[in-house]
DNA sequence: AACTATTTATAATA
DNA sequence: TTATTATAAATAGTT
């Protein structure tokens, strides 16, 4: 610097701020390519005047952008890369997880209509049930009407004493070790009867086809666009 | 600048290149600062030395950065910014699910139980159950079993007539239209006497009891360290 | 923009 | 390393 002392504050005319701006904005660059060739490093300068978008840069503006990300963003992108792992990794997590529970709700659907159904053979009130469950529950008493209908049928077919029945040809003590604690064992009946006794049972059957009747126009008025009025109970006509 | 002419060159020796680094890199933040002061400019000046992780920076590496990223990297850093967001939500997602499944298990556990309880009841073969099962079933039926010896007390204690127990005063017709539509509706005979009936069964009762001795020793020897041998059946003892 | 009196920066040396 | 110093470079103020 020269003629005086430099000032240490901001220059007042704008023009002469301007003028002294761009030479030692060229000095600085001019030094810092000096800097950079005889020191082998790699120098980024920025120089935002205040009122313009547009910076002034050494080496230039996409230059030092890139400089200065090869640093800012070697931990930044570093981070960001980790983000967007973290991020897939967490997606696809969800998604599991959504699949998950999808499959354990239909199980439980399964499960909780086969609970119904039991407690329905153990006499629950039908008026406590709502329309999802009747629906899953009909699906469910259809099938289990099938079975029992073609077991019958063997049985009808066989003409056997009722004996044979409950005692198959195949038919083995549930615990070997019951067999042999308990001594009256020959006079117990196994509970495999009870379910077969259902379908001779006038109440099930009854309370069964009226259930489908009944089926959607009480229970949930709302969703009742079904026509199961003279449902024979074949199970191919329920989804 | 002294003595001779500066070289064009990198500086062959180390020791003396970073001496030269040091001073030329002071100079140019001194040269920056003065420039920034005088001019009212916001300058960053970043220099790289190869081999170094981290630069050294005017005015410091945190706001360089700063003033680097309200120009250069606006749109990265809202990018980053979302990102984050994103993660948490993503998280708590997570986490959201994560309960649901837990307690949907929990239910789903319980229900299982309920089910193979009923199975059993129907004539299930108990060799086919696995531990887990056995244990939660063993829970349920000692439940069950607790209700249904309570129940069996009452029925002792009022010593009434064993239609009024299928037909309690409060009874009503499970479908009012099944009641109205089937004329042989007075000899149906409610479903609620098939648990009932099974208290009395011995085959049941003996079996229960069977099952609580053999556990743990048969079906899962592995993780046989219970002492059910001589459990009364109490709900009490089983965890 | 060019000049120039100075100040600053700094390469080589001690 | 640090200090010295001769000298190149930078530059405020002037024209």
């Amino acid at each position: 610097m020269a003629r005086k002392k430099l000032r240490h504050t901001r220059i007042r005319s704008e023009s002469v701020r301007n003028s002294i701006l761009n030479k030692r904005a060229a000095s600085l660059f001019k030094k810092a390519e000096e800097f950079s060739i005889l020191c082998d490093v790699a120098v980024a300068v920025i120089i935002f005047n205040q009122g313009e978008i547009q910076p002034i840069a050494y080496p230039s503006i996409t230059q030092a952008k890139d400089i200065l990300m090869s640093y800012l963003s070697f931990s930044e992108a570093e981070r960001l890369k980790k983000l967007v792992k973290h991020e897939t990794y967490l997606l696809e997590k969800v998604n599991e997880q959504e699949e998950k529970i999808s499959k354990i709700e239909k199980l439980n659907e399964g499960k909780e209509m086969d609970i119904l159904f039991n407690q329905l053979v153990e006499g629950k009130n039908t008026n406590e049930l709502d329309a999802r469950q009747l629906k899953g529950l009909l699906k469910l008493s259809a099938a289990k009407m099938a079975k029992l209908n073609e077991r019958k049928k063997q049985f009808n077919q066989q003409d056997q004493p009722s004996e044979s029945l409950y005692r198959p040809s195949d038919f083995k003590p549930v615990c070997e070790n019951v067999a042999n604690q308990t001594s009256d064992l020959q006079d117990f009946v196994p509970a495999t009867n009870l379910m077969e006794d259902l379908i001779n049972n006038p109440w099930f059957v009854e309370n069964m086809a009226a259930d489908q009747n009944e089926f959607g126009t009480e229970s949930a008025p709302e969703e009742g666009n079904d026509n199961n009025a003279g449902d024979d109970g074949n199970p191919e006509d329920l989804n």
